[in-house]
RNA sequence: GCGAGGGUAGCCAAGCUCGGUCAAAGGCGACAGACUCAAGAUCUGUUCUCGCAGGAGUCCCCCGGUUCAAAUCCGGGCCCUCGCACCA
C-alpha cells in the first residue's frame, strides 16, 4: 500500500499545530534548550538547497524535544538592505524574469501590481517563507514569535542595540571610502547585484597619488598601486589624446584626467577644476620627481586611459612591463618622436634603473620578461601576463635594493605601505580610491567611491572585546571542529566595520542620525533575543511605541524596578516581568545554525555583539555551521529563482523524503549537489519502510524464541547510539542507523525464527519514536498504526540500558553472522554444492589462553607467560599448537581497543548456540549441519581442520 | 594575494580528531539469482585482482619521511572548492 505522502503531511502538521506542541512557554526548573538558524534575506523565493539548513534545525529540535527539553524554535526573516525594494524595482519595470518567476509561482496580475510596493514584497515572502517553507516542512517552530527586521517593534530594539554600543563605547565615527551612486548613494559591489547592473566583481583599489611637480608649479598626479617604485623612475607618461584639466586642490594646482576630476572631487574637500590642461603641450618636458626629486622627462602613451587612476601615468621600466615596452616602442617610432621632438639622449636618460631584487630574476625584471616572452608592442595581449608575474613575484618576495635609500633591504610588501606613509605625510602624495572596473548603478549611473568622512563604524577592533569574544569562543560548542579552531583567527582578523548606510533602504532609522540607516549585518547580531520578546508585541501586549530605552534595559539587563519601568514605558508591571522572566528563562541561546557564508560575517559579529552588550551568562553557546546543496552544473542561485521551487519538491517527493534526504545525503559540512533521483530513492526507503511496519504489525503472533532477547538488545543499542549520535548533532550517522541499520535488524531477527508480536512491537515503537526528529509524518503515521496515544513527536525518548546480558546476545548472533560469512565464503570459492556442513568449536584451551591474555589488562600479554602457563594442563597433542596460538592471540590482544577488549570479553557459549541454531544453519545452507567441540573425541573431522578452530570463529568442513 | 576546506573504489559518500579492528561503512548504479504472467516493485548475493577452504596480492591524488605498522601522522608537489567586510 503506498503512502499518500501530501495528505499525511497536511493531517499530522494540523494535528500538531491545533494542538499546539509548537509552541513553547518558559517551565521553571525544566531544563531548555533555545535554537535558532540564521534568518534569510527577503530577496525573493527560496530554493530547495535552503532548506537544508532549516531542516537540521528542526530536527535537532525535535530531539530534544523528545529527550526532556523545553525548546524554543522561532523563525523570521531578515528584510532589511534593498533586495526588497530591487525587486518591487523589477516587477515594476516588468522585468520578464522577475514576472516569469512569479507568474510560475501562481500570482496574479493583481499580485504583480501589489508587488511593485518593497513593503508588499516583503509581507509577500515573509507568508510564502513561513507557509510555503517552513510550514509545509512541518516545523516545530512557535510561529507566535515570528519577526521581521522592518517591524516597527523590532527596529526599537535595534534602536536599543545601538545605543548599547555607543555606551559601551564600542562605536566610532571616521571617514570611509564606499563604492556609490551620485543619485542613489552608497551600492553593494557583489555578484548577486542587487544595487548594479554591471561590474559586480570590481574591487575598490587603493592607488597611490604621486604628485611630480611641473616647472610652471602645477602637479602632475599619477595613480600608482606600488608607490615604492618612486625610486625607479624613469620618465613620465601623458596621453596627447585625452582631455585633462588643471583642478585647484587645496592650494595646489593638479594636472589629471577630466574624469579623474569628477572622482577627485568626490573623495576630497575643495577640488575645483578652473581650466583644461593640454596634454600634448607638456610632452618633451620635464618635471620633478615626488620624494626622490629627480628630474624626469614626459613621453607621450597611447596606453594612459583617463579613466584609469588619473589618467597619467609614471613609468618604472626596470618592473612594469608595459612602461618598458613604451620605451622600446617610442624608440623606434620616429614619425612620434620627430613630432614631439624626443631625442636619443632624452630616451638614454629614461635607461631602467634597478630598484627591486627579485628572486628567480636578474635586476630588471621587466626588461628580462618581455624579452623571454618576445613582446615588443603595446598591442600585445601576453602584456598582462608578463606584467602579472613580474608584479606578483616582485611585490611578495622582492628585496628593495641599494638605489632606494632608507628603505634599502626592505620587504616590498613593507616597504609600499612606508613609502607611502612618508610621501603623504611630506605632501608628495595623496590617497585616492578607484574600482578596478567600470560599474553602473541600476539606475544606469556610474557608480565611483565617495567619501565618507563621517561613517559610523562599531569598533570590533577593541582589544578588551576581542580578548573576551576570543577566550568565550573557546567554551563554546561550535561546529565543525575547524571553525571552532580558526573563528579564532576571524575574531582576531576583525577590525571596525560600518554599520550604518545612506541611500533608499530598507532597515531601521540609526538613533543617533537618522539620515543613516543601521546597515544589514549590524541589525542582525542579537536577534536570537528579540523572538523572545516578539511574542508579547505580537499579542499586542505592549506597543512599539513603549518599547523604548528603558524597556529593554530593564528586560534584558535587568536595570531598574519594575514600577518605574513601567511608569517609564507605559506597559503594565505583569507582562514586563513576564518578559524579563522569559529572557532569563531562554537564555542564553545554546544553538545558531548558518551556511557557511556566515563564517567570517554573520557568526563573528552574532558573538562579539552579545559579549559587547549582555552579561557573561547570556552570552551563546553553540553554533553549528551547514555547506551547501547545490544544483548540478552550478550553483542553484536565489536570484535565478531557484532551480526547484520547494513547495514543487514537496509535492513531488514527499516533505519527509527531503528531510531524510538532508539529513543523510552527507556530512552536514560538505556541499552535496541536488540530483533528483537521489531524493527519489530516499523516497523509496521511506516507502519500503512503511511496508515493512504496516507488515510487521500485522504479523501473526508465534512463539517465543531465543532470538527475542537478541532484538531487545538491538533495542538498547539503538538508544545508546542514536542518543551519543546526537550529542554531537551527527545526524547522518543518526539517520544511517536509524534508516538503514536498523531495518537490517528486523530482517535478522525474522529470519532467525523470530515470532513475537510483542517483542517487535516494542522494537517497532522504539523505532519509531527514533524516526520521529527526522521524518516525523511518517512517525506519527506508524505511531497511530501501532494504536500508540498522539503524539510520538512528544514522546520521551528513553536511555538505554545495556547490560552484561545484551552485550552477550549481541554477541552471539554476531557469531552466527561472522560464521555464515565464512561458510559462504568458501563455498563460493570451492564452488562446493554442499551435503554437509560440520562446525567445530575452539577447544577449552584455546578459550583458557585468550581469557589469560585479556586478563593481562593494559601491559597486553606477553607470549612466554601464556605458553608456560597453559603448558602444564595441556594434553599432549595440543602442547605443538600452543606456542603459534599463544603467540597470534598475543599480538591480537596487544592492538585490541578498550572497545574491543570488552567484547572479546563477553564470549560466549559456542556449543551451545551452535547446537541451538543447527536447524537455522541446515534451513540456510540446504544441507545438513553437524556440530562438535575440538575437544569431542567423536567429532566428524576428516581433513584434520578442528585445530583452525578459535574461540569467535569455529572450524569448518564441508563436503 | 589573504584566509579556510578538500582530493577515498563506476558515481555519491563514511573513515582521518585517538596509526593497527580497513580491501576500506552506507547509498546509487551494474551484474546474478529468488519471487512472479510480468515488472522500473520486493528480497538475496556479487561488484580492485587472483584464489576449488574462510586466504593472498595491490590499493585510499603524486613524491618522500616517521613507525614493527599509515587512507589516517610529518614535509614537499599537483589539482579543486569556498569566504574576504557595508552583500544578505
Amino acid at each position: 500500500m503506498a503512502l499518500d505522502f501530501p495528505q499525511i503531511e497536511a493531517k499530522w502538521q494540523d494535528a500538531w499545530y491545533s494542538a499546539r506542541v509548537n509552541e513553547s512557554e518558559p517551565e521553571q526548573g525544566k531544563p531548555k534548550f533555545f535554537m535558532i538558524f540564521a534568518y534569510p534575506g527577503v530577496t525573493g523565493y527560496l530554493h530547495v538547497g535552503h532548506m537544508r539548513g532549516y531542516t537540521v534545525s528542526d530536527a535537532i529540535v525535535r530531539y530534544k524535544l523528545m529527550t526532556g527539553y523545553n525548546v524554543l524554535f522561532p523563525v523570521g526573516t531578515h528584510a532589511t538592505g534593498n533586495g526588497a525594494i530591487s525587486f518591487a524595482r523589477r516587477v515594476e519595470r516588468r522585468d520578464p524574469a522577475t514576472v516569469d518567476i512569479l507568474t510560475s509561482n501562481g500570482c496574479s496580475e493583481e499580485t504583480l501590481s501589489r508587488l511593485e510596493d518593497p513593503l508588499e514584497v516583503v509581507r509577500f515572502f515573509n507568508g510564502i517563507y513561513l507557509n510555503d517553507y517552513w510550514k509545509r516542512f512541518g516545523f516545530f517552530s512557535d510561529w507566535r514569535r515570528f519577526t521581521s527586521t522592518i517591524n516597527p517593534d523590532y527596529m526599537r530594539f535595534i534602536e536599543w542595540q545601538m545605543l548599547k554600543l555607543r555606551a559601551e563605547g564600542l562605536l566610532i565615527q571616521k571617514p570611509y571610502y564606499a563604492a556609490a551612486c551620485v543619485e542613489h548613494g552608497p551600492v553593494a559591489i557583489d555578484a548577486s547585484e542587487t544595487d548594479i547592473s554591471k561590474g559586480g566583481s570590481a574591487e575598490v583599489l587603493e592607488y597611490s597619488l604621486l604628485k611630480f611637480e611641473l616647472e610652471d608649479g602645477r602637479k602632475l598626479a599619477a595613480a600608482t598601486l606600488r608607490p615604492e617604485t618612486v625610486f625607479g623612475l624613469t620618465n613620465f607618461w601623458v596621453n596627447p589624446e585625452v582631455e585633462y584639466v588643471d583642478a585647484r586642490v587645496g592650494d595646489e594646482t593638479w594636472v589629471v584626467s577630466r574624469q579623474a576630476a569628477e572622482k577627485l572631487a568626490l573623495q576630497m574637500d575643495d577640488v575645483e577644476v578652473v581650466d583644461s590642461a593640454d596634454g600634448g603641450s607638456l610632452i618633451g618636458k620635464s618635471c620633478k620627481a615626488p620624494y626622490t626629486e629627480k628630474t624626469i622627462r614626459i613621453f607621450p602613451s597611447a596606453l594612459c586611459d583617463p579613466d584609469v587612476g588619473t589618467g597619467l601615468v609614471m613609468s618604472v621600466p626596470s618592473d612594469a612591463p608595459v612602461d618598458w615596452v613604451g620605451l622600446v616602442e617610442l624608440r623606434g617610432d620616429s614619425l612620434v618622436r620627430k613630432e614631439y621632438g624626443i631625442t636619443d639622449a632624452m630616451l638614454n636618460e629614461a635607461a631602467p634603473v634597478a630598484i627591486i631584487d627579485t628572486p628567480g630574476y636578474g635586476p630588471l625584471p621587466a626588461v628580462e620578461v618581455t624579452e623571454r616572452m618576445g613582446i615588443s608592442s603595446l598591442d600585445d595581449p601576453r602584456l598582462d601576463e608578463a606584467t602579472r608575474e613580474v608584479y606578483k613575484t616582485g611585490f611578495h618576495k622582492g628585496v628593495m635594493n641599494s638605489s632606494s635609500g632608507d628603505f634599502a633591504g626592505w620587504h616590498v610588501e613593507r616597504a609600499k605601505d612606508a613609502v607611502r606613509e612618508q610621501m603623504i605625510e611630506s605632501g608628495a602624495a595623496a590617497m585616492f580610491y578607484d574600482l578596478s572596473e567600470e560599474v553602473l548603478c541600476r539606475c544606469g549611473n556610474k557608480v565611483l567611491v565617495k567619501k565618507i568622512p563621517d561613517q559610523w563604524f562599531i569598533d570590533y577592533g577593541n582589544a578588551a572585546l576581542k580578548e573576551s569574544s576570543k577566550e568565550h569562543a573557546l567554551t563554546m560548542k561550535i561546529l565543525p571542529k575547524e571553525y571552532h579552531d580558526n573563528i579564532q583567527n576571524v575574531l582576531e582578523w576583525y577590525r571596525e566595520r560600518a554599520c550604518v548606510r545612506l541611500g533608499n533602504w530598507l532597515g531601521t532609522p540609526f538613533p543617533l542620525d537618522d539620515r543613516w540607516i543601521v546597515e544589514a549585518i549590524a541589525d542582525s547580531t542579537l536577534y536570537p533575543i528579540y523572538y523572545v520578546l516578539a511574542k508579547y508585541a505580537n499579542e499586542g501586549l505592549m506597543r512599539p511605541e513603549e518599547m523604548n530605552e528603558p524597556f529593554f534595559d530593564y528586560v534584558l539587563l535587568g536595570r531598574g524596578d519594575v514600577q518605574t519601568v513601567a511608569c517609564a514605558t507605559g506597559i503594565d508591571t505583569k507582562v514586563l516581568s513576564a518578559a524579563r522572566a522569559e529572557f532569563e528563562y531562554w537564555y542564553p541561546l545554546d544553538i545558531n545554525l548558518g551556511g557557511k557564508e556566515h563564517m567570517t560575517v554573520h557568526f563573528p559579529v552574532f558573538l562579539m555583539n552579545h559579549v559587547g552588550i549582555l552579561r557573561q551568562e547570556h552570552w551563546p553557546m553553540g553554533i553549528i555551521v551547514n555547506w551547501y546543496i547545490t544544483a548540478t552544473g552550478g550553483k542553484i542561485s536565489k536570484s535565478k529563482g531557484g532551480a526547484q521551487p520547494i513547495p514543487d519538491a514537496a509535492e513531488r517527493f514527499g516533505v519527509d523524503a527531503m528531510r531524510l534526504f538532508y539529513a543523510h545525503i552527507a556530512s552536514l559540512y560538505v556541499d552535496v549537489a541536488w540530483e533528483d533521483e537521489k531524493v527519489q530513492s530516499y523516497r523509496d526507503r521511506i516507502e519500503r519502510i512503511w511496508n515493512f511496519v504496516v507488515d510487521s504489525i500485522e504479523m501473526n503472533d508465534g512463539p517465543a524464541s531465543d532470538v527475542d532477547a537478541w532484538l531487545r538488545a538491538r533495542v538498547e543499542s539503538w538508544i545508546a547510539e542514536a542518543h551519543a549520535y546526537m550529542e554531537q548533532y551527527d545526524l547522518r550517522s543518526y539517520a544511517n542507523n536509524v534508516y538503514f541499520e536498523i531495518s537490517q535488524d528486523f530482517k535478522w531477527y525474522l529470519r532467525r525464527g523470530g515470532a513475537s508480536k510483542e517483542v517487535v512491537g516494542e522494537a517497532l515503537r522504539t523505532w519509531t519514536q527514533l524516526m520521529a526528529p527526522i521524518t516525523p509524518h511518517l512517525a506519527e503515521e506508524i505511531w497511530e498504526r501501532l494504536g500508540m496515544p498522539r503524539f510520538v513527536s512528544n514522546s520521551q525518548l528513553r536511555s538505554a540500558r545495556r547490560t552484561e546480558s545484551t552485550e552477550l546476545e549481541e554477541a552471539k548472533e554476531r557469531l552466527l553472522s561472522s560464521l555464515i560469512t565464512d561458510i559462504s565464503e568458501i563455498l563460493r570459492v570451492t564452488s562446493i554444492k554442499p551435503s554437509k556442513v560440520v562446525l567445530m568449536t575452539a577447544p577449552r584451551w584455546k578459550n583458557d589462553v585468550l581469557d589469560n591474555a585479556l586478563s593481562g589488562g593494559e601491559e597486553g600479554a606477553d607470549v612466554g607467560r601464556l605458553v608456560k602457563e597453559a603448558m602444564p594442563s595441556l594434553p599432549q597433542d595440543a602442547r605443538k599448537e600452543l606456542p603459534a596460538f599463544a603467540k597470534a592471540v598475543a599480538s591480537e590482544v596487544g592492538r585490541m581497543s578498550p572497545d574491543e577488549r570488552r567484547r572479546a570479553s563477553a564470549r560466549v557459549d559456542e556449543l551451545t548456540v551452535l547446537r541451538v541454531a543447527k536447524e537455522f544453519l541446515e534451513d540456510y545452507f540446504r544441507c545438513e549441519v553437524l556440530v562438535f567441540s575440538a575437544d569431542d573425541t567423536a567429532k566428524l573431522d576428516p581433513e584434520n581442520r578442528a585445530r583452525q578452530a578459535r574461540p569467535g570463529r569455529p572450524a569448518i568442513h564441508v563436503e
